[in-house]
DNA sequence: TTTACTTAGTCCCGAGAACGAACTAAAGGG
DNA sequence: CCCTTTAGTTCGTTCTCGGGACTAAGTAAA
């Protein structure tokens, strides 16, 4: 249970304020209505932010009547944390400053089978020159994380792993955690979205659930996995089984299809082109998978009822291609009438991930 | 945003003492060790909650060294409420107190196609000569539920009802839950339980879930509704659509496929009775929904991850006849190791709820 | 019996946080 | 020039907890 002591308050309240401010420049008297703190606690508060040097004061308002005030606004750089995804083809390296915005990128492949001690120890070399300077570093992976061991990661071979040894000789904070509860968290951190599920659909799937602004976790961390829920296919899942719903959503799957009917492509990337270039047989594969996502999408709707989904992974490349034939599934098979007009985008910001994991734990 | 003023601490942390005093007579120096609390601040609030009757002081503890301390246990009957759980063919009402037990239950049947005018005016005959006393009346039905409204509750064949105009004619504060949202909450509040599944099997299938100690609702209420999970059945569901998981999951089916095999049973109740006197048929047809229902559990489970799954509903008094088919396709379907040896218990009060919902927020 | 030690619980004061009222600041309108 | 309105500050009040000093009540050993 919480100690609820004084500090703890102010320390709530400071974010609260921080997590306002993100989402534009805002007055003290605006943060005082949208916090419900008095006028004089947000001034204490705002002139503490303003003199570590997280806030800058910017221009004024001019209301109609009344007093202009002053506009309020992160200090751009203030802040800015490393995230790092390690995906089963490449790793990406990232850092975002804390209204979301990529300061940098870098992205590399690496050795097929390379274990996890490689491919943190190139990742350590890639950092150094940066540090210090970064409040922490994020990794995120596609598998089930807890408290920094990985139980499981069928897509990259890796399971049992406690990265806690390979992570303490990094010269930072650092934070591990699953791929899709990483993009939730993100969707939380920099848009305030409260209940939200994030797909993550490449190879793999991996659901982030974010509800009531809270990660759903579970007791060992694998909420949200349903990419490993039990249809009633009968293709062999990299995780031993047989059936798991990745094998039908799954892009290896579209892949397979596509070539089912006759299509020539040796990888998804191909795929995609020929979809873009309105090939029938590419877009029909592409509809087949659209049906069945929609169909899941009214499941997941059930399972965990989020306001908006958003879909990340390699599958955002080809949302444009999916959107109708999804939209019309989703419709067709939803439980609740709210359930057939529930929001689906794809996830903005193309093949870089915005995933900055635990910043808000480096604050 | 919390306001976090300081009464608001106070309040918590009188909870955070009532929690753990729900659990088992404390001294205040185990309260002080497990709530973080300074003994002074315990103290303080021990005193203020003794001065208003809802402790008690008790026996003293007798350590092997030092000075033996105070036991303190909640006063019984000091605070109480009803809940009430509204079925498809009956309703139950009961009152339990605060540490969970019930004082008193009663239950009645209604007309066919009782509406919820009809049912709700019985109830509050039924409660009328209890008030003042109980501190609130929690209702439960079977049926996706969003702040006191309902939207969908396809067994009892009502949807979009604004029950606010009827609740208001109550004579006391009331909430409005799910039935299985609610079950799940009850054992929160008094288990303490922080990851859980409460499923309420009985015609339908609805799923109570508790992570990180707090319900999980979704935007809309729906989330759990898992009963309406599309799978691969052809059956027609009562929410007008086809294959969801309750029709083959449900008793319904497990009477249907009972009688297909040849067996005779009118009713759930007469088939319960030949599982007890170890018929053939009986068994082989609860074997299979058992085998089923480990299948569904393994699903569950990389869905929310819960520590421990609780089953109520009717199908808890199969339980006995379900454990063994149910345990086995569990731990071959499951995902994770963990999940092989997922607690699973059938809910401990038979027929009777014990659902009371809103409790916290009545206190 | 006395003393040392241990644990339980009380009392009181100080620190920190928010609140709210009174105040100053800076506009527009008549 | 004054009134109204909104922004923001200052200061005194209130509430909470924490922590140290203290008392209470037991066991163990000298």
């Amino acid at each position: 249970m919480r100690k609820g002591d004084t500090q703890e308050i102010r320390r709530l309240n400071r974010r609260a304020i921080l997590a306002h401010l993100r989402r534009g420049p805002l007055t003290r008297a605006d943060l005082s209505r949208l916090t419900g703190l008095a006028k004089s606690a947000v001034s204490r508060l705002v002139d503490e932010l303003l003199q570590e040097g997280l806030l800058e004061e910017g221009a004024f308002t001019s209301p109609p009547v009344g007093r202009p005030g002053t506009l309020l606004h992160l200090r751009p750089g203030a802040r800015f944390a490393l995230g790092a995804e390690l995906g089963v083809e490449e790793t990406v390296l990232l850092a975002l400053d804390w209204r979301g915005e990529v300061l940098w990128a870098k992205e590399w492949s690496h050795p097929r089978e390379a274990g996890p001690r490689e491919r943190l120890e190139r990742l350590l070399q890639e950092i150094l020159p940066h540090v210090p300077g970064p409040l922490g570093l994020g990794f995120t992976l596609p598998g089930v994380v807890v408290e920094d061991r990985l139980l499981l990661a069928p897509n990259l071979g890796w399971k049992n792993l406690d990265l806690r040894p390979l992570l303490s000789h990094f010269p930072l904070p650092t934070a591990l955690e699953n791929d899709a509860k990483a993009s939730a968290l993100s969707e939380v951190f920099f848009h305030g979205e409260a209940n939200l599920a994030y797909l993550v659909l490449s190879t793999g799937l991996g659901i982030g659930v974010v509800s009531d602004s809270r990660i759903l976790r579970g007791a060992g961390g694998a909420a949200g996995e349903l990419g490993h829920w039990l249809g009633q296919g009968h293709k062999p899942c990299a995780c031993g089984r047989v059936g798991c719903l990745e094998t039908e959503l799954g892009l290896g799957a579209l892949l397979e299809h596509y070539r089912s009917l006759g299509g020539k492509a040796g990888a998804l990337e191909a795929l995609l082109q020929q979809a873009k270039q309105g090939e029938a047989l590419a877009l029909e594969a592409i509809h087949h998978l659209g049906e069945a996502l929609g169909r899941f999408l009214a499941n997941l709707a059930v399972a965990y009822d989020p306001a908006r989904v958003v879909i990340g992974g390699k599958a955002a490349e080809f949302f444009p291609y999916l959107e109708q034939s999804l939209r019309q599934s989703l419709a067709a098979h939803a439980f609740l009438e709210a359930h057939r007009s529930l929001p689906v985008q794809p996830s903005l910001y193309g093949h870089l991930p915005r995933r900055w994991v635990g910043l808000a734990s480096f604050w």
